[in-house]
DNA sequence: AATCCACAGGAAGTGCTGGGCG
DNA sequence: CGCCCAGCACTTCCTGTGGATT
């Protein structure tokens, strides 16, 4: 037993692959950014009257995902918190965590260092408190909202409209804001006031190009991985695979670090081109599949229906279609069906995952409904599913 | 040109959980 | 203790609608 941990813990020591594996992980921040110099400087003379205690213009960070905009954004900070010492304070806040307007708030009263319990607790006392904490500090508090669309889309916008009119009711401190969304349209959401004065500053964000993610792999290669451990076709590779999805950065490190873990894995000495390859599918299932797996029983079920009806062949696959095989599902299992309304939340619910494809249609005469179709491959849902429904006792049944 | 289907999807409310506050 | 808060997973009731068929 202990031999055996021992057997596990000096492999790892010893890896042939790995110098230093988390520097490959989606959230390390390297001490450079290539490839963004001038959305740095740009963001960086934005911010920089903060450091003689003025408020700097409120920003607002376009671009597609994987194009740097956390990462630049997290770096301008850090330097800038170098700089700046005490004068000056900085919250990030993720909204696709945090994504109501109360635990914005919250997280931002935290990071002031005000406590407030996660729940139990009016919005607007909240918001009061942040007031008073604010003023007791006294200083530039610079606030990051990261993923701001996804708040703005679940809550509305009054966190942002609160957030900039703060200035008005605050002598000793003051606060500005980041913005931080890849949906470019999504300021059509906001109140004409909050948009204004959230796009003081406006920096955009363009993909990587294939030449360019191939620079930033081979950087961080270099630091996360031994030198003769790269077999040469590997990095130009995943540069090119993510290049195909929107420059995406963030792919292209992962498919690099899925392709490591698995040579390491088969105990090989170096990462080859299959591994990439390999891995490119990993990450294409284990997206599918881990949602799948996290599912709530009613909204699994929603989706073993059009499972079932994809796999009977069915050519119109409808919401009432759709809501019928689910009711036999149901009865199948003794459990109580929920109406057709939430089944129709539930499909738009399956449609952002990119599970499915749902678009409304009119069908003339045959009424107006959804027509769905699945966008992962059948295996990954009969993965996803599978241990619901052996557990439920009905895998034959949707199977057939 | 009018009709009418099969839903879409908004609004408001319910009941529950997990937590305040005084 | 009683009352209040937010969030979630729903329900009930509802109005709206694109376009093939009449």
């Amino acid at each position: 037993m202990v031999s055996d941990l021992d057997e596990i813990f000096e492999r790892i020591l010893s890896s042939k692959i790995f110098k230093d594996r988390e520097k490959l992980l989606p959230d390390y921040v390297p001490d450079e950014l290539p490839h963004r110099d001038e959305q740095i400087r740009k963001l960086a003379t934005v911010l920089a009257p903060a450091l003689r205690g003025s408020r700097p213009s409120n920003v607002f960070i376009y671009g597609l995902t994987g194009t740097g905009k956390t990462a630049v954004a997290k770096y301008v900070l850090r330097k800038l918190a170098e700089k700046g010492g005490d004068k000056l304070l900085h919250v990030y806040i993720n909204c696709r965590q945090s994504n109501t307007n109360y635990r914005v708030l919250s997280e931002l009263a935290n990071g002031i260092g005000v406590k407030v319990p996660f729940t139990g607790i009016a919005t607007s006392e909240v918001m009061k408190r942040v007031l008073t904490g604010l003023e007791a500090r006294g200083r530039v508090v610079i606030v990051v909202l990261d993923e701001i669309d996804h708040l703005v889309k679940r809550s509305g916008d009054d966190v942002l409209y609160f957030l900039t009119r703060i200035n008005e009711q605050l002598s000793r401190a003051k606060v500005s804001i980041i913005g931080i969304t890849n949906d470019l349209k999504f300021t059509e959401f906001l109140d004409a006031r909050v948009k204004s004065s959230l796009g003081e500053e406006e920096l955009v964000f363009p993909p990587y190009t294939s030449a360019e993610l191939e620079d930033i792999l081979k950087r961080r290669a270099r630091e996360a991985l031994r030198e003769e451990a790269l077999e040469p076709g590997v990095i130009p590779l995943c540069a090119a695979i993510a290049a195909r999805q929107n420059g995406d950065c963030r792919l292209a490190l992962d498919l690099l670090l899925k392709a490591a873990d698995i040579a390491e894995r088969l105990g090989e000495e170096k990462v080859r081109v299959e591994h990439v390859r390999m891995a490119q599918k990993e990450i294409e299932k284990n997206l599918a599949v881990d949602v799948i797996k996290t599912m709530p029983l009613h909204v699994k079920l929603v989706l073993a229906a059009i499972y079932a009806l994809d796999r009977d062949r069915v050519r119109n696959i409808t919401t009432g279609v759709i809501y019928n095989r689910y009711v036999e599902l149901t009865k199948l299992l003794g459990v109580e069906p929920v109406t057709q309304r939430r089944v129709s939340d539930i499909i738009n619910e399956l449609d952002m995952l990119g599970i499915i494809n749902a678009r409304v249609v009119s069908l003339g005469r045959y009424g107006r409904t959804k027509v769905i179709k699945l966008s992962v491959p059948r295996k990954s849902i009969e993965e996803g599913l599978k241990e619901d429904l052996v557990l439920l006792g009905v895998s034959e049944l949707i199977v057939r």
